[in-house]
DNA sequence: GTACAATAAAGAAATAATTCTTCAATCAGG
DNA sequence: CCTGATTGAAGAATTATTTCTTTATTGTAC
């Protein structure tokens, strides 16, 4: 199962640690750094150093022995691959307390996104501005990712709505959608669709504090 | 490395599955379903049937072979698994877009989790009420959690302040941290991080996206 | 009742991911 | 220039997770 097309794709917890690093990497290089190693960057993360060179090679990255790398060169290497070098189109449906906060968050434009037009089906909602920006109806949502080329879809309404929130985005051409609903959404073949699921990381931490509450 | 005290601590990829097991088994029972088998879920979800039944395992549910689970009780075994029977209470720290989100959110309340206070650094936020709570001082964060018995703190300050917070936290008698900040944080052994990396979603998000641009 | 089909349970095999080992390259010090 | 220490690269070994296989149980139809 999975069988991707042609090459190898890259594993998922290597892609979730590029950005980590990322983090890191641009602090280092704006204190002035020059070259890091593997072993420096182990050794403020807390990780295994071989790990953080086969994840980092994924880029395409070379580095010097007794040197290590080209802090810039690595930066660059690591935005570019995880496409944070351009930015992408999104629009994003469901206007409410989640949504609106990503709206507003901003930050996300400097990491290849940008959220160019919120939707609602409520009619209170519709019409309204959020963050400078128009809540427009959900049914107009196909046409304009197609006239405007919108590749992303962010989702932020309840479960009940996911689906057919889904199926819209899937009709006007998006290719990648971003779930918040904690529920999994079905999309064709081509398709990406990564799941932000909130209660999943909270049911692992209260899983998992409530175990060392009553073991330890 | 991380060598668990005594029994063999639960895969998170299984941790993670079991609020969208959760999820749909609800609407099931709703539905007025009285019983469930792992090859309806499957179907459902389009999961691994065994995997499913290994999953609920955890939850020492036992099923009955041509019948299945039933429907309540395996409900009941997850949110008790999970700890959503109970409710904790827990302190928010950064009163910007996401955190007032958050709080805002409510529906956290049935799947575990009270968020009964929000702290901020800026003079500006504290004092002001987000979703009827007022934004205290952060300063004020260890003692209150202290006097409140507040296990379970919430970062979504800005990454330069997200380590500085953990300590407040740990200092105040956190033991499970939800860090909504990109970046790792330390804590000592014993308290339990767990990071919602939104940039890391959007790293994998735009990384695949690009690929099956490029290739497909 | 008896045979059959559906299913959970348990464990084996396969796959994916991480960690460990070895080796070669390169810079610094003498 | 050698020598040694440090590091990246490549691949092997280990560990974790998923998928497959087998077995036993139980309800349904005849």
């Amino acid at each position: 199962m999975n069988l991707k097309g042609h090459q190898r794709a890259v594993p998922e917890p290597t892609l979730r640690r590029l950005p980590v690093y990322h983090h890191m990497l641009r602090q280092c290089l704006d204190g002035g750094m020059e070259t890091v190693s593997c072993s420096q960057i182990a050794d403020e993360l807390h990780y295994d150093p071989t790990q953080i060179r086969k994840d980092l090679a994924v880029t395409g990255i070379k580095g010097r022995p007794k040197v290590g790398y080209d802090l810039a060169e690595l930066v660059d290497a690591v935005e570019t691959f995880l496409g944070w070098n351009s930015t992408r189109k999104a629009f994003l449906a469901g206007a409410g307390h989640l949504g609106s906060a990503l709206v507003g968050y901003g930050r996300f434009n400097r990491y290849g996104l940008e959220i160019v037009a919120a939707f609602d089906r409520d009619p209170a909602r519709i019409g309204r501005k959020v963050h400078d920006r128009e809540v427009l109806p959900i049914t107009k949502l196909p046409n304009l990712a197609r006239r405007m080329h919108v590749l992303i879809g962010i989702i932020t309404v309840p479960a009940p709505a996911a689906q057919e929130v889904a199926d819209l985005m899937v009709q006007g051409g998006i290719r990648a959608i971003w779930n918040f609903a904690p529920m999994r959404i079905e999309a064709p073949e081509g398709v990406i669709v990564q799941n932000e699921d909130l209660y999943a990381t909270l049911g692992v931490l209260l899983q998992r504090l409530n175990t060392t509450l009553r073991e330890g």
